[in-house]
DNA sequence: CTGATGCATCGACGCGCGTCAATCTGTACA
DNA sequence: TGTACAGATTGACGCGCGTCGATGCATCAG
């Protein structure tokens, strides 16, 4: 199918309001540059899990804030704490890992604003 | 490569927090229930375009909601707007068809809250 | 036991944004 | 002209959320 034909329609059936809502807060989560930061830095280390303790500084915020962000970022799934001590460890949750170097790719809708 | 491996990082490098701004910016037009019905409605129609006052009903909000929301949506480049006489018809932006079909997949992140 | 440290939680604050009624602009038709 | 209608814009309201200081709850060292 030519979805770049004159009159053809590019999805089959609009979004329920439910799924819609659900879809919403999907992005929401994605929708804050800390996270999309907190997202990156954890990444991108080399040794695929970051202590919390050295997230606050490169973000530059409140120990609270980070705390905050990381624990939405969890709930979502997108990555996972493990606690190793006095230390929560964080690291890109595996079977999410495509979808967030899709995301953090800069590809999510270019050329926007 | 394999993502899939310990210890690989996902990407090679952070965002920078302006990168992180911008990504964050492009979610947020995303991140509402409300624009992410009107871009299905939109790109679900057999004609490829729909004038804004077959919006209103099946949105069930106020003209100058739908009005606002369609206006982000131009403004992000997801929608085109033209003119017609006293109606305005809006249709997915040629370009952009692809990725509103990929958003509108409900596999954006699947399985999250 | 005691003090120090890492981190989550709480309460409060301020800003941004979705929402709507009212208004304004522009087009169509008589 | 004048009326009717489509739709964008404005101003105001309320809620959600990002933020931080303060507090609580662990763990670890001495």
């Amino acid at each position: 199918m030519d979805i770049t034909s004159c009159c053809t329609p590019v999805t089959d059936q609009a979004l329920a309001p439910e799924e819609a809502e659900e879809s919403a807060n999907d992005f929401k989560v994605l929708a804050d540059p800390v996270r999309l930061r907190l997202l990156s830095i954890i990444a991108s280390v080399p040794e695929g899990e970051i202590c919390a303790c050295d997230l606050i500084d490169p973000i530059g915020r409140s120990q609270a804030t980070v705390s905050h962000h990381l624990s939405v970022l969890t709930r979502a799934g997108l990555i996972t704490r493990e606690q190793r001590g006095k230390w929560a460890w964080f690291s890109i949750a595996p079977e999410r890992a495509e979808f967030v170097r899709t995301i953090l790719d800069r590809r999510p809708a270019p050329s926007l604003s």
